[in-house]
DNA sequence: TAGGATTGCAA
DNA sequence: TATTGCAATCCTA
């Protein structure tokens, strides 16, 4: 195997939070060298870059190769350690690559059947609306619906933006049991959405075979995730409804039509369980037990919850992770702020390790200035020692949600690399597709189905073996993508 | 035409 | 007054 080096990675592997990590950044930083930007070769791309002058170009491409490798030295004489890049980020990338070429599969005709029904749907709510307004306008314009709403029909208005009146769907859908046009429009701008951003912003990217190839981005985020674009894959609506029948739209290439998606179950609650060594946390997962009504008995003191009681605890357990205020929690999930603080105490005195933990971490935080996580990711945190108390918190909230969402980020990556190695070991002919954070999505070959159940959750859980706490994966399977859930 | 602002989708 | 992202659209400069 060729041997691979990324200037790119190398830096993202030392400072992720930067959003300065391209080559032009880095060589005026690290060796204080300005580069040639694209728009002063091409003339601010007026011209195609096969007809610039020749000496230009010939600098222009000088510079790409020679910075590329005086970064590089410069890399090498540092003495952090490039683990994480030659073990994680390189491998990771290799994989990524395969996922790009490779491609999904997109159902045209489904597409264009979600098309027509919410065109229809679309159209009749706009005539709707603009009966009720008693003119035309435009309803995707924020600026027109405020005219229409606040100023025609004087609507009550609750909610600032920078600048003017929010009409956005929370707002509005205060508003919608008084007044009908208020529900029309976030159902109208819902539709709008599903149109423009996935039926036709996807079917413009299909290439001659129908497939929609993605781009990874692997040095983006501050948190260790990946993110996606053109088309971002990572953010295809999952709800039920015509929203949801997007994905039935992304289906197998195979003959048989089977695809299967893996995802972590509950990871970022397992990690601060094995991250904390809180016994009652560690007992719900040892012991295969419901973690939402788990925390639902501990914080309602009851033996048994109701259904809404159990839909509390699942957000109470999902916002402690990013070290949520009594404020946030009351506004998220619509309940009063007392409530929330009585069920944010109770979850820290269910899990006192919990609370123990986050307090070591920003304690630790404020001394070394920054944090670090299971597999050795360095994260410094400039605000943690802030006077300015907003600042102080929200890097409090950052020091206690790093760790968590980076482990589960890096416990991904290396399943990609390990899932991919057994692919190729095994001559699976099964594809890796898609990663959405916490799962894997595979299109399948019928006849390796059972193959891939069988190993493909072992392969993932063995990435954290630990003996106090094991990851669990689950399996979906179906025809389409909706299907796997 | 570029870019800020608003909105809304995911984990 | 949770985090991380991407993108469509509107609209001003």
């Amino acid at each position: 195997m060729a041997k691979f080096y990324d200037t790119l990675l190398a830096e993202y592997v030392k400072h992720p939070w930067t959003r300065w990590l391209g080559l032009d950044n880095l060589a005026k930083q690290e060796l204080d060298y300005e580069m040639m930007s694209y728009d002063t070769v091409t003339n601010k791309k007026k011209l195609d870059f096969k007809d610039v002058d020749l000496d230009l170009a010939a600098k222009y491409s000088w510079e790409d190769v020679y910075m590329t490798a005086q970064l590089k030295k410069q890399q090498d004489s540092q003495t952090q350690s490039l683990d994480l890049l030659f073990d994680m980020e390189i491998p990771v990338m290799q994989v990524l690559k395969d996922m790009e070429i490779t491609g999904v599969t997109v159902d045209k005709e489904k597409l264009i059947e979600i098309w027509k029904k919410l065109k229809k749907e679309a159209l009749d709510l706009q005539t709707k609306i603009h009966e009720t307004a008693g003119e035309e306008f435009n309803i995707n314009s924020p600026k027109q619906v405020w005219e229409i709403l606040f100023g025609k029909l004087e609507l009550p208005k609750w909610k600032k933006t920078k600048t003017w009146w929010s009409v956005s769907a929370d707002v509005l859908e205060n508003l919608a049991s008084d007044y009908p046009i208020a529900k029309d429009i976030v159902l109208f701008r819902h539709y709008s959405k599903i149109l423009s951003t996935y039926v036709v912003g996807i079917s413009d990217l299909l290439d001659k075979n129908s497939l929609v190839h993605t781009n990874y981005n692997q040095s983006v985020t501050s948190t260790g995730r990946l993110s996606s674009t053109n088309p971002n894959l990572q953010n295809i609506p999952a709800s039920d409804g015509i929203a949801g029948e997007i994905r039935s739209a992304f289906v197998s290439r195979f003959e048989g039509w089977s695809m299967m998606a893996f995802d972590y179950s509950q990871v970022e609650v397992r990690i601060l369980a094995f991250l904390s060594w809180d016994e009652n946390l560690l007992w719900v997962f040892q012991n295969e037990r419901d973690i939402h009504a788990e925390t639902g008995k501990f914080i309602f003191w009851s033996e048994s919850i109701s259904w809404d009681q159990r839909k509390i605890a699942k957000a109470v357990n999902f916002w402690v992770i990013y070290g949520i205020s009594a404020f946030g929690l009351s506004k998220n999930i619509d309940i009063p702020i007392p409530d929330a603080r009585n069920y944010i105490d109770a979850f820290y005195t269910s899990y006192p390790k919990v609370r123990s933990y986050f307090d070591t971490v920003i304690k630790n935080c404020e001394r070394k200035t920054y944090v670090e996580t299971h597999f050795w990711r360095r994260r410094y945190i400039s605000g943690i020692n802030d006077r300015n108390k907003m600042i102080k918190s929200a890097s409090e909230r950052e020091a206690i949600n790093m760790p968590i969402q980076w482990t589960s980020a890096d416990i991904i990556k290396l399943a990609m690399i390990k899932v991919s190695d057994w692919l190729k070991e095994n001559n699976i002919q099964s594809h890796l597709i898609m990663q959405v954070h916490d799962e894997l999505v595979f299109d399948v070959i019928p006849w390796e189905e059972k193959i891939l159940e069988e190993n493909i959750p072992k392969i993932m859980e063995s990435i954290l073996e630990t003996d106090i706490i094991k990851l669990k994966v689950d399996t979906g399977r179906g025809k389409t993508w909706k299907e796997c859930k």
